[in-house]
DNA sequence: CTGTTAGCGCATTCAG
DNA sequence: CTGAATGCGCTAACAG
């Protein structure tokens, strides 16, 4: 049976569609006896209009396209748990795309957005800005999060250096010494900030000790296998900051495993601070993801409801807190 | 300036809108020049069809409305994850929406997706099957998660019985005794199946013990609530059988903050294997939420592109299976 | 092979 | 206050 229109309606309540759209949409200007007839026959034939032409005839869709590198993991659901909530807020919905490292195929998916979505909120730390403005559609309005500056997009950036500087600070001060960075893809974005900020901050806080790095990806295994490669090295260290939890956890494991005292011979450090970091009372850098998310949101829909007041189109930094846990917890005395 | 449309195309193309439609679609039937001259005509003008006039003509959005109780959580991201592979797979989309408690507004939500999507996955566990009948629109086609049987729709259901016979068995096998179910709301179907298997487990592998049940709703502080309302009750119990892992989580922090030793006195067990409960070695029932997530897409999609083959409606059981860990390894010897 | 025409379902001019 | 007509951008019949 073909789904019931504005027609059939129009033609249950007597009226034409003109007046039954005028009614349904709160119009000012329909008679109260009309309104109520129109009311009962959409009730009656338990109309829903379709979104679809209603999208095409004003030219508004009231959705927004959302393009992750991934759904996968604790950093990306809780940043779609923000926007989630200022979009569900404000009738909005959202639509979700994950893009693919390659650039032809972020182009596409962005591209397969255009008529379905208002705007679009992007998240690509792998790609450069010309990458980036190559692959944004040009019609539609977008937010970035964590992407490369100088794309004339409103940007939401996390505020790395604050944070790395916090970590390094504090274990300077409970007397660490010869800290490594567990380091994420020189291609990331916030991988490179990350790591610059070590170098910075090791040149504060601990002069002339050594800047070491030890390479990573992000992931719980590198982790690991930065762990082995330290104890390979046989060059003693007495921290580990990596530039996301997920990499300091695998590394923690792996410590424990091989028998060393966390954080009695090594302290360890993330960030992110994703819920499973508060589980293993893990040292991190707190991003409010949620808030990440729904500042998004929110940017984009001022910008999509804006009558003409253009975006200044600035980054806006997203604050970073220290949050000390028991894996840098300062060494109790060891010896009886 | 205006985004330029198919006409535009055709205009500089020098041919109709039609063979431009034609052309762009890969149709058989269009002259090899023709369709060079329209590519490159494209190309020039960077045009990107529109997906949403596309689907108004074609009825066939190519998207998917996903209606979640609620994004939050391991739970949910697990399955959205799962979703959206099968589903970029195929070349859908993804349009999410979290259906509020209340049966009005869950109606409200999914009314909203009419036109907008091509179908349905809806979980609803807090609702009856005259509340979901009365929810879903009449003209999408749906696939529940976890529902109430009896609406006609193709359905996947945990098998809550299975995992909870295994929980129990494991329990007596290893020698406990006095086991107690940390409930989830009786309004949740789910909640409701795994207290019931959990008698039912309890008359088959500890005949004569008691049923003990203490109230709960899925939340982290409802299972620290538990473990205080226990104690405060005094009656002796070795195991605690969450009827999921973030309640299991809770009384594990809440036991291990009060001095219990876990699992030397009292196992702890969860259910639905969060990534969370790995990490903190929680025995568990697994469901693999990744491939709920994407059965419920692919049986959707079957639906959509079945040639009339009526799908059986008949609900699908997604294992569950034990996974021992930590919480309720079998206690080693106290005495020295 | 190609162009013309008629919708998809709705909101909105513009006349009455 | 109401109805008839027009168009959103695209695809699909239907003629050429």
């Amino acid at each position: 049976m073909r789904a019931t229109t504005i027609r059939d309606v129009a033609r249950r309540a007597d009226v034409s569609v003109a007046s039954v759209s005028r009614a349904l949409n709160g119009h000012a200007n329909v008679h109260p006896e009309t309104r109520a007839r129109v009311a009962a026959a959409a009730a009656a034939l338990g109309y829903v209009p379709h979104a679809g032409a209603r999208s095409l005839s004003l030219a508004r869709t009231h959705s927004i396209g959302v393009v992750l590198p991934d759904l996968y993991g604790e950093f990306f659901s809780e940043i779609v748990r923000g926007m989630d909530r200022e979009t569900t807020a404000r009738g909005y919905h959202l639509l979700l795309s994950n893009m693919h490292a390659d650039a032809e195929l972020a182009a596409l998916a962005m591209r397969s957005m255009r008529g379905r979505v208002d705007g679009l909120i992007v998240m690509a730390p792998q790609l450069d800005a010309a990458g980036l403005a190559a692959a944004l559609p040009r019609d539609l309005p977008a937010v970035l999060i964590n992407a490369a500056a100088g794309t004339g997009c409103p940007l939401l950036r996390i505020d790395n250096a604050t944070g790395i500087d916090a970590v390094v600070a504090h274990l300077a001060a409970t007397g660490r010494r010869a800290p490594v960075h567990l380091a994420g893809q020189e291609a990331n974005i916030d991988g490179r900030e990350r790591r610059e900020a070590f170098a910075a901050a090791m040149a504060r806080h601990l002069p002339g000790a050594p800047v070491r790095v030890v390479e990573g990806d992000f992931s719980e295994e590198a982790g690991a296998r930065a762990v082995a490669a330290l104890r390979a090295a046989g060059d003693p260290f007495d921290a580990i900051v990596a530039a996301n939890d997920m990499m300091a956890l695998g590394a923690l494991l792996a410590l424990r495993d091989a028998g060393t005292d966390v954080p009695g011979e090594v302290a360890v450090t993330g960030f992110d601070d994703v819920p499973l970091a508060r589980y293993l009372s893990l040292t991190t850098v707190r991003i409010d993801l949620v808030e990440l998310g729904g500042r998004a949101v929110v940017r984009l829909i001022e910008r999509l409801s804006g009558s003409g007041e253009v975006d200044s189109g600035e980054a806006e930094l997203v604050g970073a807190a220290l949050i000390v846990r028991g894996t840098s917890a300062v060494a109790t005395e060891t010896r009886t």
